[in-house]
DNA sequence: AGCACGCCGACT
DNA sequence: GTCGGCGTGCTC
């Protein structure tokens, strides 16, 4: 007989292993790399042979694979291959890596209907039985779904004399793979009765977990599972709860984006290539070609028409017959590059981005698996697509640090696309103006091949960018956040009918609360940081979402002396109000972003020329083009340098060279001014004069004395327990172990413990080590060795963006 | 994800 | 000593 290994496709971490199962006699043609629908904890469950053998027989009973997805392997060789070596990698199950690669995220769903066995008799059980009935009515309409039945009998207990049915093999369970739903829905609870304080109390005394989601469900008419998952609570209390008919399951629509709608002309004119632009599409050509894995980092500048060089490339892949995978950073800040492919592409590409519905992702992926639609366009979650052919990926602003996953498996995309890229032969391109450090240090080292494209298209210049120390300005009396030169150049930019771009990296308005008296700042009760004020007397803590209500005097003393220190995007909105009362001015951040659409409808508006001024956090410094925009001031630039983050200066210099970028794209030449406190700072400078080698020079020197990437990897192991000293020790004992590992050998480093940012997150201490990694190879063997991955109470974060 | 088991505090 | 809430382990 033959047995299949079977991954199965819940959205849970804790199922890492693979599952034997018997191939039945009628699907033997199954094999590795096919879905299918299998038995699991009595549910029907996808999932994906990983491989297939032959046995005389099991020493335990298995039961049978169900139902085949698919007329094909849905996994490709190549993606198994990459898996693979990507799960070894970031040390985690191949099952955590491969379930990325399946469309949907918990499964493709499965209906199940019961039916009857031709020889069960109704007749040995007596008139009104629940067992009759059920017989009786199958007998009569073939078969019928769990739900018909709870309706047929309202008042039996039909589920577990379903049960007892299938096990006397009365009725048998029949899977199906549910009809495509065209939307897709989350699940929400809402209350079925009055919520009051005192029944809280009183009704529900003794049932903490159960209080506490009546409070959460209090004064609204609903609130996501998933919230109230995030809250810590598990599903047993909601349980109870929806069996009181206290509160009731509900499903909500998730808004569709518009990107599948995305109309634009057809007809452009053609485009001429610089010199630059084709001498480099020359030299990749022969690579194209080839079918050799091959990869290269373009370096142009901003405004130095990298997008027509993508669209080239793709060129040269489709007529080899080859599919293309373009990433960008965020799709709905990034629409320019969509309409560009559009134009030259149109039918041919289908476009990936979070708001699909798990349809319309099904047919995303079924479209590209099956050669109907050979480019795709999206955010990193594109690179899981399951091409038969793929010849070229792209990375846009592969800087951007929204490809790295922040939740497990916490992989990076550049790394994906490297596995993918070399399991499937192929070309892969990093674009960037502004490329990491670690890129751009490996084509120093020739390691991957570098094009240079330092001039902006048609000999435009370069923005012209000066610093404002704002030291002076406060000295001058100036506590506002515009500075005068700013005011000037806001007012200047209005007056001559163009546009402007703001950019202050916070959200919210004021950053922080503080009692003058005591100096306690108001923070979150559940993670501890800062609580951010917010225009609609709101404290909200941007890290885990909680909301609370200023309180008006000190919790800690009583004092009324609590002031709002801190500026974020709404006050600098209120303020340009008051100054500037004729500017039309929109805000682009989280916030006025949530609802769908928005950040399109903002951006498209903005680049109608419906407003002046357009203001925000980093959000407005992604890649879009607004030819119109001659200025742009950047509010906060050396905020993040105080950030203790190797990292940092980093930051600060894209920061500061992106937000640049997108001023002077049309015929005018753009004007920069950067407000900061460290003028003299050397990220800084280098911005300003916006010379990347220069940073890149003095940048990677310092990385080199401190021993931090692109010298090592970094990786972050986050111990999680519940004492705080039980769980530095355990931290503290890993350390050592590592140190006698490694006894003395100055390539393999490990720092702390260390408290986590986030000390105590839902009642559970955090410590932080972090291990430099000469040789990384090494340090997986050790972390392999001692079992860390198998650890639920560590994390692994490998390559983390903020240690 | 969602069911069954078993721990632990509240209450006869 | 028993009952019920709720976290946790397990799913071929």
């Amino acid at each position: 007989m033959y047995i299949a290994d079977v991954y199965v496709n819940l959205p849970v971490k804790s199922i890492a292993q693979a599952y034997s199962y018997i191939i039945p006699e009628d699907k033997l043609f199954l094999d590795a790399g096919w879905r299918v629908v299998v038995p699991f904890h009595g549910r029907a469950t996808e999932g994906f042979i990983l491989n297939k053998y032959e046995v005389e027989s099991t020493d335990r009973p298995l039961k049978k694979i169900t139902d085949v997805l698919d007329d094909e392997a849905w996994f490709p060789a190549e993606i198994i291959k990459a898996a693979s070596k990507l799960a070894t990698f970031y040390l985690c199950s191949l099952a955590e890596i491969m379930r990325l690669f399946m469309p949907g995220k918990s499964g493709a769903k499965i209906s199940c209907v019961y039916e009857v066995n031709e020889e069960a008799d109704s007749g040995c059980y007596s008139d009104g039985t629940a067992e009759k009935k059920i017989l009786d009515f199958l007998h009569e309409y073939g078969n019928a779904s769990k739900n018909k039945l709870k309706k047929l009998l309202p008042d039996a207990p039909v589920e577990s004399v379903i049960e007892k049915m299938c096990r006397r093999d009365e009725i048998r369970r029949i899977y199906n793979v549910a009809k495509k739903s065209k939307e897709r829905f989350e699940k929400y609870i809402c209350p079925q009765i009055e919520i009051t304080d005192t029944l809280i109390q009183e009704k529900f005394k003794g049932k903490p977990a159960q209080q506490k989601i009546l409070r959460l469900l209090k004064d609204c008419d609903s609130v996501s599972l998933k919230y109230i998952k995030d809250q810590g609570i598990s599903s047993v209390p909601l349980k109870a709860l929806a069996e009181m008919n206290c509160i009731k399951y509900i499903e909500k629509r998730i808004l569709r984006d518009s990107y599948q709608d995305f109309e634009c002309e057809k007809n452009v004119k053609k485009i001429k290539l610089t010199d630059t632009q084709g001498k480099i599409i020359d030299s990749i050509r022969p690579h194209i070609d080839s079918k050799q894995y091959f990869m290269a980092l373009l370096h142009g500048v901003t405004g130095s028409g990298k997008t027509q060089v993508y669209v080239e490339l793709t060129k040269l892949a489709r007529m080899q017959g080859r599919q293309v995978i373009v990433l960008v950073p965020e799709i709905a800040l990034t629409g320019q590059i969509v309409k560009v492919f559009k134009q030259n592409f149109s039918e041919d590409i289908v476009v990936i981005h979070s708001q699909l519905s798990v349809s319309e992702r099904n047919d995303s992926f079924y479209r590209f698996r099956h050669g109907q639609a050979n480019i795709a366009i999206g955010a990193r979650s594109a690179l899981f697509l399951t091409p038969e052919n793929l010849g070229l990926i792209i990375i846009d602003e592969e800087q951007d640090p929204s490809y790295k996953q922040d939740e497990a498996p916490r992989y990076h995309a550049r790394v994906v696309a490297e596995m993918l890229a070399k399991a499937y032969n192929c070309t892969l391109i990093l674009g960037s103006a502004t490329p990491s450090l670690e890129s751009y240090y490996q084509t120093q080292l020739g390691k991957i091949e570098c094009f240079e494209m330092p001039e902006r298209v048609g000999n435009r210049p370069m923005p012209k960018v000066y610093p404002v120390d704002m030291r002076m300005e406060l000295k001058r009396g100036n506590r506002k956040i515009l500075s005068n030169d700013m005011m000037r150049l806001i007012r200047e930019t209005i007056q001559q009918g163009q546009q402007m771009i703001l950019m202050l990296n916070r959200r919210g308005f004021s950053t922080f609360i503080m009692c003058r008296e005591c100096g306690h700042v108001i923070k979150c009760p559940d993670c501890g940081l800062p609580m951010v004020y917010h225009k609609a007397n709101t404290l909200m803590c941007h890290h885990c979402d909680t909301h609370l209500h200023p309180p008006s005097i000190c919790p800690q003393c009583g004092s009324t002396y609590i002031r709002y220190f801190g500026s974020g995007t709404e006050k600098l909105e209120a303020e340009l109000k008051e100054l500037v009362p004729e500017a039309r001015v929109v805000r682009l951040d989280r916030d006025t972003t949530q609802r769908k659409f928005s950040q399109t409808e903002i951006l498209s508006a903005f680049s109608e020329g419906k407003y002046d001024i357009l203001l925000g956090t980093q959000m407005v410094a992604k890649g879009h083009d607004v030819p119109n925009v001659t200025a742009s001031g950047i509010l906060s630039a050396d905020a993040a340098l105080n950030l203790p983050d190797f990292r940092a200066a980093e930051r600060c210099f894209m920061l500061i060279a992106q937000t640049a970028g997108r001023s002077g794209r049309g015929e005018i030449p753009g004007k920069v001014l950067v407000q900061c406190y460290n003028p003299e700072h050397y990220a800084v400078q280098y911005a300003c004069e916006q010379n990347y080698h220069a940073f890149f020079e003095h940048e990677i020197e310092i990385r080199k004395a401190l021993y931090y990437p692109p010298f090592c990897r970094l990786i972050k192991l986050t111990f999680v327990g519940d004492t705080e000293d039980e769980t530095r020790k355990r931290a503290e004992s890993l350390k050592d172990k590592f140190v006698s590992y490694f006894s003395g050998r100055a390539e393999q480093q490990i720092i702390g413990p260390a408290p986590d940012t986030i000390p105590v997150f839902r009642g559970r201490y955090r410590y932080n080590l972090v291990i430099k990694a000469g040789k990384y190879l090494d340090t997986l063997q050790f972390m392999r060795e001692n079992n860390l991955h198998e650890d639920t109470n560590v994390l692994i974060d490998i390559d983390p963006i903020n240690i």
